[in-house]
DNA sequence: ATCACTTGTGGGAGCGCTCCCACAGTACCT
DNA sequence: AGGTACTGTGGGAGCGCTCCCACAAGTGAT
């Protein structure tokens, strides 16, 4: 286990070569082993492992990256500025998901913001000098050229959060739909009638299935929606409190709230608050994400779940096909892949 | 400006060479101007420039890391789970500092989260393959091994919040002494008498140095400090909770709290409110930090700011004259660099 | 005119790998 | 006996750079 610290005399690092001599083979036998070939023999492979623990061998990543033409890293590319990543937990459960998906990976993530107009600009840079193998992309917005600077550099990509039902890349995304919609058949069920929602942005694909969910459960529930009550929010806090002002203004019956994010569900529970209605007594809030806002509301709030953690499995696994696939120079298939994950209703005490 | 797009026939990226040849020069010409070097004339440099902006060249960095023995990439690691450093706001401060810092250099910053034993083998790993020239550490405990693993492998580093008055790495610090100094000499000059302390980690030499500041104050302005009016905290806001109350219930006469942290003073906030205490009336509070919590408080926070931006140019200035001089095995002076940056007091309505 | 230096330039060597061809050895058919 | 196939192995070539030596051309002192 424990490596000698016996380094080459030259005191750098040991090579391959060395490790090779070591252990009286070749050089080409020891890449073998390092990158777990199969066709190397039992006891050949144990000596060049030894020889590996006494010289405390590392593969040099930069030689490798040379000779293989790949990086073995890839980036999670955030095109937002730095504040709003912060804010908002649904990117840092992506990337938890993703770092989890990765642990046992050789693959390293790098982490970047384009959210300003020269952090772009150092991003194109950086894709054209292809330092990563494959981009994570989330949070994109409809008219982000990024996709298209991807296809052009041949770069693989997975996007998660589709930008439209006709989105050209390799897409993983939540069933916003179905989750709308067992929200609002929630509140339907615990007999709510007035039934608001505050939308995400919707230039954001995501965020409009989620309108179109809420419609058909309360039309398929012979409700059908009253589009006044439908009201525009941004994803942010202050957006819920705008949206919540406006819906509390203009139909002060309304006994639910369905907001399209937990953060925006927080804005609207404090102006519900503030106008003196109780949750859920007077009004039942669901919120989305189930982020760790909602465990943390005031009452608990009730809130659709989407599985981040298999969201960063799926976005993995995905781009390593896509990278494996883009090797040969393949018949670039038009089956964009698509994943889509089912979500889960956690209901507490807000409705 | 924009590249033609016109890549070599060979369908990849276009190499030194074929811009060496298209600008009618040496290999070595076109590597000179491709790092800036003075010794080539004014000709030679147009013609090559106009090749590589013909060509669309992007040197490839892998090649350049192998060739040069430099990666062009530092790791900031945080040896925290994910989950703290998207809670405190102090390390995405830090993160935007060094960020804005290394936006105008070809550097490449890497996130790495060493929370969990998984990750911190992962990060060994990392280290031993060389993969970043230097590395930033933040929040380093007193007993962590990481510093030692660094200087081992002569990895060059900086640590933000030096670890004991002997800190070995070369460090940047803000001068938390003189921070809580002027935060107590703040609220002295307020008429207040009885300053309770809830402290930070005490195995974070920041956090005592801000007790020594604490102290200081008092004893200088002839109000020696009453030892059982500091509490310790951890720096979480549950902990700024938990001694708040253990602070009212022993000494119910207090009228200020000066809080290790804006975190803390959240807590404690919460608790003096529960209690029926007026902010800044009863009691007046003073945080750390001047985090987007102090601004948001309600009243607004009172709070020692840190020059974070600053820190994080500091940081990158030392770690790149690290690596400069490391470069040649140069005679590893014991002259350990330090640079500590003033801090400003905040003063809002909460004291 | 000679020498000594400086400036700008070309190109060889080599960084540490991966890829792939060649080939020895063995096995199992014809 | 020859063919065919597969397994395991060694090592050449080459990835695209940087580093550095060599050298031509110019400059100025002797």
């Amino acid at each position: 286990m424990a490596s000698h610290g016996g380094r080459g005399r030259s005191g750098g690092r040991p090579t391959l070569e060395e490790v090779a001599a070591r252990a009286g083979v070749g050089r080409g036998t020891v890449s073998r082993v390092i990158n777990g070939s199969p066709r190397v023999s039992d006891a050949t492979r144990a000596a060049v492992e030894a020889a590996v623990a006494e010289l405390g061998y590392v593969p040099n990543t930069a030689a490798r990256a040379l000779a293989a033409n790949r990086t073995d890293a890839i980036a999670l590319v955030v095109p937002e500025p730095e504040t709003r990543f912060f804010a908002e937990p649904y990117f840092s459960d992506i990337l938890r998901g993703v770092g989890a998906e990765l642990a046992d990976t050789e693959m390293q993530l790098l982490l970047i913001f384009a959210g300003s107009d020269r952090e772009r600009q150092r991003l194109a840079q950086y894709l054209a000098a292809h330092r990563v193998d494959g981009v994570l992309l989330v949070s994109v917005h409809a008219d982000d050229p990024l996709p298209d600077l991807l296809s052009q550099l041949e770069i693989p990509a997975v996007i998660s959060g589709p930008r439209s039902a006709a989105e050209s890349l390799t897409s993983v995304d939540s069933d916003n739909y179905g989750g709308a919609r067992s929200a609002v058949e929630h509140l339907l069920g615990r007999g709510r009638r007035r039934i608001a929602h505050i939308t995400g942005r919707l230039d954001v694909y995501g965020a409009q299935r989620r309108v179109d969910g809420y419609r058909d459960a309360l039309r398929d529930a012979g409700h059908p929606a009253d589009e006044l009550l439908i009201e525009p929010g941004d994803f942010t806090e202050e957006g819920g409190r705008r949206a919540m002002r406006l819906l509390l203004a203009h139909h002060p019956d309304l006994d639910a709230v369905f907001a399209g994010s937990d953060v925006m569900a927080a804005g609207a529970r404090q102006v519900l608050r503030e106008a003196g209605r109780r949750i859920p007594d007077d009004v039942a809030l669901v919120g989305y994400d189930d982020s760790a806002i909602a465990r943390h509301m005031d009452p608990p709030l009730t809130s659709v779940r989407q599985p981040i953690q298999e969201m960063g499995r799926a976005m993995i696994d995905l781009l390593q096909t896509e990278i494996a696939d883009r090797r040969p120079p393949a018949s670039r298939g038009l089956d964009r892949r698509r994943a889509v994950l089912p979500t889960e209703l956690v209901v507490r005490a807000s409705s």
